[in-house]
RNA sequence: GCCCUCGUAGUUCAACGGAUAAAAUGCAAGAUUCCGAAUCUUGCGAUAGAGGUUCGAUUCCUCUCGAGGGCACCA
């Protein structure tokens, strides 16, 4: 990939310009002006202390072995001390090829990575999934399918938290016995209607009653995740199966074995402070239940030890962010690395009503769930409207907004620029494209050529994506792509007289065409060949 | 009380420590004999406040103000 060789190059030319000194962290990045060229680098400023020379200078040192090394770009200093490269139209068209080669391949890494775990949503099985899952959700949908196009062995996975000896199971258990009200909506939205399931449960254990229960609102929950927000998991993973294997046990005894615990008050602790927690925590009440903690160390440990995974992420809520600590103290404890675990918060909704916070709260069962939220805006309005926000900044919600918004939502700009491109192949009466053999020479307006590069940049925001976890940028990069095509598609005629600007511009689409299909998929929503 | 996030145009929101703070929406003005006007063009408008670090700060540090969250033998 074209920034891949910028790094290679400039780590070279840096190396056979001043000797063996450190190379600092350097970036390389796509300047916000094209008047700075298609890539920039710092690597000048990042030198100068070390040096002891001006940014300008050492530029203009540095220059010489890129030339030599990078032919495919014309490169240039710009004051105050960045060095610009200007990729050639020979290296453009290059490059554009690859897009009828790999077709929806494109972007797609060859090279294997590691593996990784991404773990979200997982609402718990006493209720609904309401709309401040709703980041979480599709942010971690959206994220895996791009790890996994980048060759990371990537796997998505939904924790349920069902087990029977937890406090909120044996609540639930009680609440759909009629003994208890732990969740007051449990019986409008599971119970009223299903006499079946209430004789069932009547002479159960409540933790057997919750078990229960919450298998039956979990069945429920999976079909909206799959059918109403259009999110395919590779694993549902039951926190009771833990005690099932045994593993609950075998850590218990582990940890034992490993000084890590001890007793105190009747209750077994865990010694997180020792390990960067604020303090040390409960793993065994003084009922000898387990707490939630305990079992989480086994599910991760599960999740780096038994399947192997080299890292894992987990998305959460901001209301676990205060928890973050506690496990990786453990995992810490077990011998894992800070790099084997990423926690991402994702911050709240607000749900506000004209101006005014609407305080939701489960428990009291006052939320609006996820699934009416998308019968309410459509799916790809709502999935649109999650992720083109960053995970970690507040987001104010009004759902008389939201209903206001998703007739002005980018998504339809963009899934327009998909409808345009399948009328002009339909009309010309083309389904796939094969490239022109003498290349794409007649492909010379300005809107072509910013078409192109902006597609050309695609496989690199895939990998961009990948490193960092900043999935709202592939909304960006969309509704940018979608600019760049209506501009091209306004100012030139793609079926015109002129059988070789035809030929070109209609490969252009095509090429377009390719490129919205893959991303419209990643993000999960449609991409509709009429509107 | 202690700890963690966040604060950017009227509104919804972008910006690995980089160059002139990006868009959408709103408001104002304009574009269609031709592949779909759910489109295109132009204009208006913002980094909460005060210090500091740096060649360079929306970004890092300190304080103030404001919003949200966490401080369980709940999950």
């Amino acid at each position: 990939m074209l920034y891949n060789e910028i790094r290679d190059s400039i780590h070279k030319a840096v190396v056979k310009t001043y000797g063996k000194i450190e190379v600092p962290n350097f970036s390389v990045e796509t300047p916000a002006n094209t008047a700075h060229g298609d890539f920039s680098t710092n690597v000048a400023f990042v030198l100068a202390k070390q040096l002891k020379k001006s940014p300008t200078d050492i530029a203009g040192e540095l220059i010489y072995s890129l030339v030599k090394d990078l032919p495919k770009f014309d490169i240039k200093v710009l004051p105050p001390g960045f060095i610009n490269f200007w990729l050639s139209e020979e290296a453009l068209k290059s490059e554009f090829l690859n897009i009828f080669k790999r077709r929806e391949k494109y972007g797609q890494s060859m090279t294997k990575k590691e593996k990784v775990l991404v773990e979200f949503l997982s609402a718990n099985p006493t209720g609904p999934i309401h709309i401040g899952n709703g980041r979480g959700a599709f942010f971690g949908d959206v994220l895996v399918k791009i790890l996994k196009r980048r060759g990371y062995g990537a796997k998505s996975e939904y924790y349920i938290n069902n087990a029977k000896a937890s406090e909120q199971i044996k609540n639930l258990g009680k609440t759909g016995q009629g003994k208890y009200d732990a969740y007051p909506y449990v019986f409008d939205m599971y119970i009223k209607d299903n006499p079946a399931l209430v004789k069932k449960i009547k002479k159960m254990t409540p933790a057997n009653a919750g078990f229960t229960l919450a298998r039956f609102i979990q069945e429920k929950n999976k079909k909206i995740i799959e059918k109403k927000l259009n999110i395919k998991y590779d694993n549902y993973f039951s926190e009771e199966s833990l005690f099932a294997s045994g593993e609950v046990q075998k850590m218990k005894k582990f940890l034992a074995k490993k000084d890590l615990v001890y007793e105190k008050d009747g209750a077994l602790w865990f010694k997180a402070e020792k390990f960067g927690d604020t303090e040390d925590r409960v793993l065994l009440r003084s009922t000898g239940e387990p707490t939630y903690f305990l079992t989480d160390i086994v599910y991760h440990f599960n999740k780096l030890k038994k399947r192997k995974f080299h890292r894992i992420v987990n998305i959460w809520g901001a209301d676990h962010h205060g928890y973050a600590p506690r496990l990786k103290a453990s995992l810490k404890a077990l011998g894992f690395e800070e790099e084997n675990i990423q926690i991402i918060i994702t911050q709240f909704v607000r749900l506000v009503e004209q101006g005014k916070e609407v305080k939701m709260s489960k428990r009291k069962g006052k939320f609006i769930t996820l699934e009416d939220l998308v019968g309410e805006v459509g799916l790809d309005a709502a999935r649109f409207f999650f992720l083109e926000k960053t995970s970690d900044t507040h987001m104010d919600f009004d759902l008389k907004l939201a209903r206001e918004r998703s007739v002005k939502n980018p998504v339809y700009y963009i899934q327009y620029a998909h409808a345009r491109i399948a009328n002009i192949l339909k009309k010309a009466g083309r389904k796939k494209i094969v490239p022109r053999k003498g290349g794409y020479k007649y492909l010379r307006e300005k809107e072509e050529i910013v078409l192109i590069k902006k597609l050309i940049f695609f496989p690199g925001v895939f990998q961009e994506i990948a490193e960092d976890n900043h999935v709202n940028r592939l909304t960006k990069y969309a509704y940018e792509l979608a600019r760049d095509f209506h501009n091209f598609y306004e100012r030139h005629r793609v079926i015109t007289e002129d059988k070789d600007i035809y030929e070109e511009r209609l490969g252009l689409v095509y090429a377009s065409g390719v490129v919205f299909k893959i991303i419209l998929d990643t993000l999960g929503i449609s991409a509709p060949d009429k509107m």
